[in-house]
DNA sequence: ATATAAAATGTTATAATGTACTAATTAAAA
DNA sequence: TTTTAATTAGTACATTATAACATTTTATAT
């Protein structure tokens, strides 16, 4: 199975992660003849800042807080990023989440599926063929035929597990809180 | 395997859906001690209207034509009434169209998956222990822990690949033209 | 029956998410 | 260079969802 599931929920050098997903994004524009215009590399940037998920109003925020310029990114310009960015595979949208998450193995044929932490709210992204298969099998049982699947799947990472078993006494605290 | 699919998309005496829909309602919510108010009910039915998901406005706008009493019925009172029902298992939420379809086989263990036909508009809900002890056998080998899943698969349904095949000429047409 | 608490609904306002449209700018092709 | 196409800016607006508080209805205990 390809995933990026042991990265997602740990402790990592993120920076590595970003760098790798600018430069396949290059390439991979590249050999589209498709245009990672700066806007649309900042906002690839921008969702890569961490594995958790961002909705389209967190990317507004948190690139005009980072450009300092006070020039303020506009809604439909940050939708137009994330349909080019969709598009050429290099995001998700998580449509139980209204979110966005950068694919760390873009190129390759889809039916990615997602593993979303409800405490952490990282999400790590999956692909395995067999499931797909699966999934498609099934559907197509009833005569359906299948031209994309949606499947996000929550509950809680290993790491979160872990939190839960180490601190059981402080699970009602909430997670905010928790941290430090 | 269990699903509405042979209803879901062909001709059928679909007021037989919509009483027994109402009717396994009424004695889930009795056994449940949940009240099946009015308004509930009302929305319930609007949302068995068809088997095409229904947006809350949609709703809103659907129920409002029906009461011909001019009194419009609000979208906080429709949301309240969506919320009870998803917690009663009585209907679901499709994600990845923000829309509601009621559930055919309420009161049975859920992670139900919906097959979408995105040239007619209905959704089939079904459910199949195997395909969901697949997805959490699959999520789970990374170590996840699975709480709940959201399954939404898009493509043809049975009856709407025939028209397309009868009717192949006419398919750089779009469907809105084609209905004539 | 009636007081009381709890649940449900009505109402207004607003938050959050997403698009349509036009104008200006920038890149690419002729 | 000129012209064409693609991209971005900006405004307004459409759609989806919820917060907050008032009012009404229902359940329950006395």
């Amino acid at each position: 199975m390809l995933t990026n599931s042991r990265l997602a929920y740990h402790h990592h050098d993120h920076k590595r992660c970003i760098s790798a997903a600018l430069k396949q994004a290059k390439v991979l524009c590249d050999d589209n003849h498709a245009r990672l215009t700066p806007i649309r590399e900042a906002v690839l940037n921008t969702i890569w800042a961490s594995h958790q998920p961002l909705g389209a109003y967190d990317i507004v925020d948190k690139m005009t807080l980072n450009t300092h310029t006070g020039k303020r990114i506009k809604a439909p310009t940050v939708y137009r990023a994330i349909e080019f960015l969709l598009e050429q595979g290099l995001i998700h949208r998580i449509a139980s989440l209204n979110a966005y998450i950068g694919c760390p193995f873009p190129g390759n044929i889809h039916n990615d599926f997602f593993l979303i932490c409800r405490s952490c709210g990282s999400a790590a992204v999956c692909s395995t063929e067999q499931l797909s298969n699966t999934v498609a099998q099934t559907a197509e049982r009833t005569g359906f035929k299948v031209e994309s699947q949606v499947i996000e799947i929550s509950g809680l990472c290993p790491q979160c597990q872990n939190k839960g078993q180490n601190e059981a006494f402080e699970q009602e605290i909430p997670q905010q809180e928790q941290q430090q």
